[in-house]
DNA sequence: GGCTCCCGTT
């Protein structure tokens, strides 16, 4: 009788585990629940059952549930996790954001004297993957290589996943590639990954047509590489073929890594293809991911108001959504409507460590310091997360910009944390903005100390030395700057003309219709002139005349010159002459808009009367009817 | 007996 209810208790568990895997690869974490209440009042786990143990956190860990995985984990004694218990988990913290987590869970694992095999390397390789943790994954390639685990072909494509992300090392990689009897399509997907990355998409290209067989993946790596350089044509045509010849469809991996693509060029011409795509397959009701991409993507091309347009339709919102649009607004100065919506926000889900950035950053971008000590005050009280170093860099910005810098720098020397370079660039941004010369040297003597070989910093100070009259001071800096032989990263300014994306340096030549674009640009100074523009040259005596110690008038001329040629002046006027009269321009600028492109901008957008969209490193700038929505706030 | 690789939102 014993014997015949063990049997049946059996293979109740096998039948109860067989239902879990149903869940677990289906992602159902509801119908999975039911099943473990099922489990435990049936008794089944009133007694050890440790498959069953693991089958429970497997559907945890795949249902990206990380506190009922680590319940689960712990709910497993000691003595009889093995090795694929700990694969399971570390698979599951690797994933859910905490790479080295996983790796110290293996360290445990294998001082334990539990075995390694295949399927444990694969995790403990993509978390170092994730981590870019080379040492550690250079480790585990010697691991690899003891336990002849080489001939896996899943591990190989794991090694090499692993020296693709940790920084590129595609020679290591190709190295494992050549020595692979038969690699798979993922194989050379990986490979695809590391070539488009590293060495450019055209390289990638050779390589993509070289491949025996494509995946969705492999379309999906060719594309977004197309996207992120630029080249939406080269996209278009891709995506054609992918689609139209090839019958793939896109699934929602696909959708949000081209949408990120998009939001990270500009590409909005692509972003909205993928809408309508996503549209036309699943409405409304699309993926959250997805949803959440299209946000970010419309935000970061310049398109706010189709941002919130799709943000209020979506019926699938989680934190990160709202973290997408609140971080939308405030980068476009709407730092009123983040505060309004953010009691929404609270009403449907929980704001994270992300949310107050957003939050902060808006009230920064919008002068509201009040409304930001408010919000840094309940960051912890409130909603209790502990503030990150991240946050007090956007107090001593909400702070210093407002012109509050007895305060700004009471926050640095308060914060538990060591400022970093970004805590103190920001500071001395706004030592430099408000005129605050003994500050910012102060500042600037910490700053050489964490980051010597910054340019920025260097020259932000030397500017305030000229502006305060202390010429010397300024020539011995740059005589520094000169003999370190620190160079300043280049401005470049984009915009997209049908579908193509045309880049532009400071003083460039190198457009094909340079000669048009000039004759523009000197009818458009002139035309600024008239209505009043005054280049703005104190703060470009310094760097910009090339090297010119001495500030006669031809020198002041030849900053002058300097300063029209800037990348985002002819970005401009590529955009003015090649686009349709009244039709609005967006412009993309890799550091911050100066001082005079800003003045400029303002005086184009009412004579030509054009809406002008910049997005430069920080933020936007919509220039419309000789004003911009910053407020001349930056 | 189970745990696995490539593209994935702020």
């Amino acid at each position: 009788m014993k014997w015949k209810m063990l049997l049946s208790a059996s293979s109740l568990s096998q039948h109860f585990r067989s239902l879990l895997r149903s869940c677990s690869v289906t992602s159902s974490l509801h119908p999975g629940k039911q099943l473990h209440a099922a489990a435990t009042v049936s008794g089944l786990l009133s007694f050890p059952n440790y498959f069953l143990l693991n089958a429970l956190l497997h559907l945890y860990a795949s249902c990206s549930s990380l506190p009922y995985a680590h319940y689960l984990f712990d709910q497993i004694p000691q003595s009889h996790k093995d090795t694929v218990d700990y694969t399971t988990f570390i698979k599951c913290l690797s994933r859910q954001g905490y790479p080295q987590k996983a790796l110290n869970l293996f360290a445990e694992m294998r001082q334990r004297g539990l075995s390694i095999d295949g399927v444990s390397m694969v995790c403990v390789l993509n978390a170092c993957a994730r981590l870019g943790d080379v040492k550690v994954g250079e480790q585990c390639h010697a691991g690899v290589v003891k336990i002849g685990l080489l001939k896996c072909v899943r591990v190989c494509n794991a090694l090499m996943d692993m020296y693709v992300k940790c920084g590129g090392l595609v020679g290591e990689v190709k190295k494992v590639f050549d020595e692979m009897e038969d690699p798979s399509v993922v194989s050379w997907t990986v490979v695809l990954e590391g070539v488009v990355k590293w060495e450019g998409v055209e390289n990638g290209r050779v390589l993509f047509d070289r491949m025996p067989e494509r995946n969705e993946v492999a379309w999906t790596v060719m594309l977004v590489g197309y996207v992120g350089n630029g080249l939406t044509k080269e996209a278009f045509m891709l995506l054609q073929q992918m689609v139209f010849s090839c019958g793939f469809g896109l699934n929602y991996v696909t959708l949000s890594s081209v949408l990120s693509a998009c939001a990270q060029s500009g590409d909005v011409s692509m972003g909205r293809w993928v809408h309508g795509y996503g549209l036309k397959m699943m409405g409304w009701d699309m993926d959250v991911m997805v949803g959440t991409s299209l946000v970010d993507m419309y935000a970061k091309c310049g398109r706010i108001d189709a941002a919130l347009a799709v943000f209020n339709n979506t019926s699938r919102r989680n934190v990160v959504t709202w973290n997408a649009i609140l971080g939308g607004l405030a980068m476009h100065g709407k730092g009123k409507a983040v505060v309004d919506m953010f009691p929404c926000m609270v009403e449907e889900v929980k704001p994270d460590a992300m949310t107050f950035m957003a939050l902060l950053s808006a009230c920064s971008h919008s002068g509201l310091v009040e409304k930001g000590l408010q919000f840094f005050k309940e960051l912890e009280s409130v909603y209790g997360i502990r503030p990150e170093i991240e946050h007090y860099g956007c107090m001593v910005d909400l702070l210093g910009r407002a012109g509050q810098l007895e305060e700004a720098e009471a926050v640095v020397r308060k914060m538990p944390i060591p400022p970093n370079e970004f805590v103190l660039g920001s500071l001395i941004g706004s030592c430099y903005t408000h005129g605050k010369l003994q500050l910012g040297e102060r500042i600037m003597t910490e700053l050489v100390h964490m980051d010597p070989l910054n340019t920025e910093y260097h020259i932000l100070l030397s500017n305030m030395y000229v502006l305060s009259g202390k010429v010397d001071e300024a020539n011995s800096f740059r005589q520094i700057l000169k003999k370190r032989g620190i160079k300043k990263v280049p401005g470049m300014s984009s915009i997209y003309v049908d579908g193509k994306l045309h880049q532009f340096s400071a003083g460039d030549k190198s457009h094909s219709q340079t000669a048009e674009i000039y004759i523009m640009l000197n009818d458009m100074i002139r035309r600024l002139r008239f209505s009043g523009y005054v280049p703005n040259t104190s703060s470009q005596v310094l760097f910009g005349c090339s090297g010119r110690d001495d500030c006669t008038e031809e020198a002041l001329e030849e900053v002058e010159q300097v300063l029209f040629s800037h990348s985002e002046k002819l970005a401009l006027s590529f955009g003015l002459i090649s686009t349709v009269s009244g039709s609005p321009l967006y412009i993309f600028k890799n550091l911050r808009i100066c001082q005079d492109c800003h003045s400029a901008m303002k005086i184009a957008s009412d004579i030509y009367n054009r809406e002008i969209v910049v997005r430069d490193r920080y933020r936007f700038h919509s220039f419309k009817q000789g004003s911009c929505s910053c407020s001349d706030y930056w």
